[in-house]
DNA sequence: CTTGACCCTGTAGTTGCTACAGGGTCCATA
DNA sequence: TATGGACCCTGTAGCAACTACAGGGTCAAG
């Protein structure tokens, strides 16, 4: 499979996989007479796990730790395991704040009645964090 | 009041002043004769507004905006609530997507039962979006 | 007179890509 | 046989929003 193919199976960018394969996360592949990438099946399985875990939200070294383990496959789990919990607590953590924030953009937004900006409550609001009803 | 200060005055890192000096987001001060940064109060409510604005999300764009409206105290302050709501309804689509997010990686963390990498449940479910309930 | 805290400029690193520039290769059609 | 277009190659630079130096200058206290 050449170059332009495996980015079509995995719906990633051609410039992406020359990425991941710079940064060390896919294994150089064979190479034809022209000097093509020439991919197989362990190519596409293992891309689809590193798109699938960005998606799913995981840093590249999280997902290089992941790769380690799945290519021993006699270790314990347990790794993963933490890692996918950690990332998780993380997710979690960043929805929270999130929601702060968009309570507190609600209320800042809901403050314009319009006219000149040297009235505009808004803008007031952004200058000022003690119109802020929490942390953020 | 000299670049420290007024760090400590916002809680802004001083390389971070610097750099908004160098893209245009703060003025050039005066300076001393030793060609250290001399900063007044208008240079110290700035600041706070663009911290306080990057705490709340705004991209530096949107904050050079609503800088230059505050600027003109006569402009009609429809833009800055345009801006500050386009802001809030992608927080809120951030949320959205984190929320898909974190009930997918619950169900996938949940999975794991322990044992060896080759039968963990978790690293399965990263390799295969089939095994997802949800789009992310 | 030295020590330490502070300041200066300019450049490079971070994350995870993406976008060229400037080439080479391959295959079908005229 | 020539040529056009689709594909591939390497290497470098750009994005956001900082952060971290390196290698220097300034200043006040002891
Ligand atoms: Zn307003
Ligand atoms: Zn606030
Ligand atoms: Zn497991
Ligand atoms: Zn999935």
């Amino acid at each position: 499979m050449k170059i332009g193919e495996l980015s079509r199976a995995t719906g990633t960018n051609i410039e992406t996989i020359r990425y991941y394969e710079r940064i060390g996360l896919l294994p150089e592949p064979d190479r034809t007479a022209a000097n093509y990438r020439s991919y197989g099946d362990p190519h596409r399985a293992r891309l689809t796990f590193v798109r699938h875990s960005r998606d799913l939200g995981f840093t590249i070294e999280e997902i290089r730790s992941l790769l380690d383990l799945s290519d021993d496959p006699e270790r314990d789990c347990s790794e993963a395991d933490r890692i996918a919990s950690r990332h998780l607590a993380q997710v979690e953590e960043k929805i929270a704040q999130l929601t702060l924030l968009r309570d507190e953009l609600t209320r800042i937004v809901g403050r314009c009645r319009g006219g000149v900006a040297a009235d505009c409550r808004v803008i007031e609001a952004l200058g000022d964090h003690r119109h802020c009803e929490s942390a953020h």
